[in-house]
DNA sequence: AACCAGGCGCATA
DNA sequence: TATGCGCATGGT
């Protein structure tokens, strides 16, 4: 589904990046739809959020995305793979329209997209939101990054590397109030530092193994390795089954996915939690 | 004031 | 293998 044939391409200018629309990119449901949770929409309905030791400030305009200030370079190296401007998703939409139900959840949000994180950071965003709420999930990860992030910016921080928590105690995180979660993250940045659990194999792995690697970690269970291997490794055929998707498969996909998603599951499941957490009555799988 | 939130670890059978 | 419970915190 990697293609080259995306049509019009992006346009650099000084003031930065034009992307065209009909790539079907729509941000608001792409950055507020629980899989990414360091992007905020201000009053002026631009969005900003912090990836890795980037951060920048985007708007949705009639026919393109703007990425405000952010040189070719930036755009190229950086934000192209973690927008995956790489996938053909008019392609995608087509495919998985194949299934009636599916189609469905994909109308509902053309413009989704699966960002490609980096993997500690989805790691740990997916370790904080176990039992927990989007809401409070951001709040965590903020003070998170206020509080041990290298500073890119005054009051923009980056996501601090696993060798920064690492010989913290669970008393050092108390300020982010994230609870028992708190120890979570300190067992995975030590494992990640030492190279106990080596995140940067998690791409080629067979998908049982890459799970098991991440399991050796206290608070990975499969849903959170299954997050950390979709949102932060693109592993498009895996799906992080929580209790909306698990309703969704029981309700609507008692056979599984349909053909038309293979290789694809993750992204479909994508499009089915959005449906189903925004669009609950056409579902109808609340009880 | 119980119950829930993109779960997981542990105890029990 | 399969349940059920507690877990920190904060919002209804």
């Amino acid at each position: 589904m990697l293609s080259t044939t995306l049509g019009p391409k992006p346009v650099f200018r000084p003031d930065g990046v034009l992307l065209p629309v009909q790539w079907t990119f729509h941000l608001a449901d792409t950055l507020d739809c629980g899989q990414a949770f360091r992007w905020r929409e201000l009053p002026d309905k631009r969005w900003f959020g912090v990836a890795g030791k980037k951060y920048c400030y985007i708007s949705q305009l009639d026919s393109h995305i703007f990425l405000e200030d952010v040189s070719k370079e930036d755009f190229e190296d950086f934000w192209r793979v973690y927008f995956d401007c790489d996938r053909d998703y008019e392609a995608l939409r087509l495919r998985f329209s194949q299934d009636p139900t599916l189609k469905r959840a994909v109308d509902h949000a053309p413009g989704l997209r699966v960002l490609r994180q980096e993997p500690w950071e989805a790691l740990c965003s997916f370790i904080i939101s176990q039992n927990n709420n989007v809401k409070r999930i951001q709040g965590i990860v903020q003070r998170l990054c206020e509080s041990f992030g290298e500073p890119l910016s005054p009051g923009i921080y980056a996501f601090p590397g696993p060798e920064v928590l690492a010989p913290l105690t669970p008393e050092d995180l108390a300020p982010l109030r994230a609870g028992f979660r708190a120890r979570y993250l300190i067992d995975a940045a030590r494992k990640v530092s030492e190279g106990a659990v080596r995140l940067d194999l998690l791409d080629s792995l067979p998908l049982e193994e890459a799970r098991q690697e991440l399991m050796k970690i206290i608070g990975v269970g499969i849903k959170v390795a299954d997050c950390a291997l979709l949102y932060g490794c693109g592993r498009v055929e895996c799906v992080p089954v929580d209790v909306w998707i698990r309703r969704v498969l029981e309700k609507l996909f008692p056979q599984g996915l349909p053909p038309c998603a293979v290789g694809s599951e993750g992204l479909a499941q994508q499009f089915l939690f959005h449906y189903a957490r925004t669009c609950s009555e056409a579902f109808d799988i609340r009880e």
